[in-house]
DNA sequence: CGGACGTGCAATGAATTGGTTGCACATCAA
DNA sequence: TTGATGTGCAACCAATTCATTGCACGTCCG
């Protein structure tokens, strides 16, 4: 069952935890295609197997990992075009906020005049 | 004193809860030069005068939020230039776990070719 | 087959979080 | 001055979170 996509409050959650950046990170480095298991990430980081496991699980949660199956292994690898999609929507948000406070119409007339 | 700029997992962390958004929205809605006040807001809200303060005290810590003293009152503003700034780190970051993966030249490949 | 390796699940524990109530202090207005 | 209004701080509680250890199950290889 493909649970739709997650909701921008469950991806903040997931991005609001440095282990988990750590996690992140370490895996975008390596050669994303072939994907790393949660084991070789636990080696690069100062946490056990188990805890970079569940990191993995709050981040497909969130949408932001994928993970398939390889014999006894199970591999995964970082979403990055999740990432810039959520960064997106912050702009405009923070965008919209600033318009509606009135500044971007001065600045326009700032410009025009 | 001025707090250096807050890190992002911090303002991840600010946002990563309904309430939270609840109240920065209801925040963003009115005249934003004015401020509003944390009990305003919580008439507005289902929850008590206290915990929106609290709330706002972690989005000002967080970066997101100002506020200011006006006699006996203190009122707040969201900052939706810092939110559009977390957004765009964010593209980034995703632009270059996705640029690592390869994909990006295959598709500029594709486009030349 | 049988051992080694990798995974997943459950139980546990310390720390943090989101919310409440209660109270004390400051400020404006009649 | 006195009362009403708005804040801030502290104590407290339930729920969640991050990390650990221990154990059972599946899969590859000699």
């Amino acid at each position: 069952m493909v649970t739709g996509s997650p909701s921008p409050v469950a991806m903040f959650a997931a991005l609001a935890d440095d282990t988990r950046w750590a996690v992140l990170e370490t895996l975008a480095q390596g050669d994303g295609a072939a994907g790393r298991t949660a084991s070789s990430l636990a080696e690069a980081l100062p946490v056990t197997r188990q805890a970079v496991a569940k990191h993995l699980a709050v981040l497909e949660a969130a949408g932001l990992v994928e993970s398939w199956t390889a014999g006894r292994e199970r591999r995964y690898r970082a979403l990055g075009a999740e990432l810039t999609a959520l960064g997106r929507r912050l702009e405009r948000i923070g965008d919209a906020w600033e318009a509606r406070l009135g500044r971007l119409a001065d600045i326009a007339e700032r410009l025009e005049g």
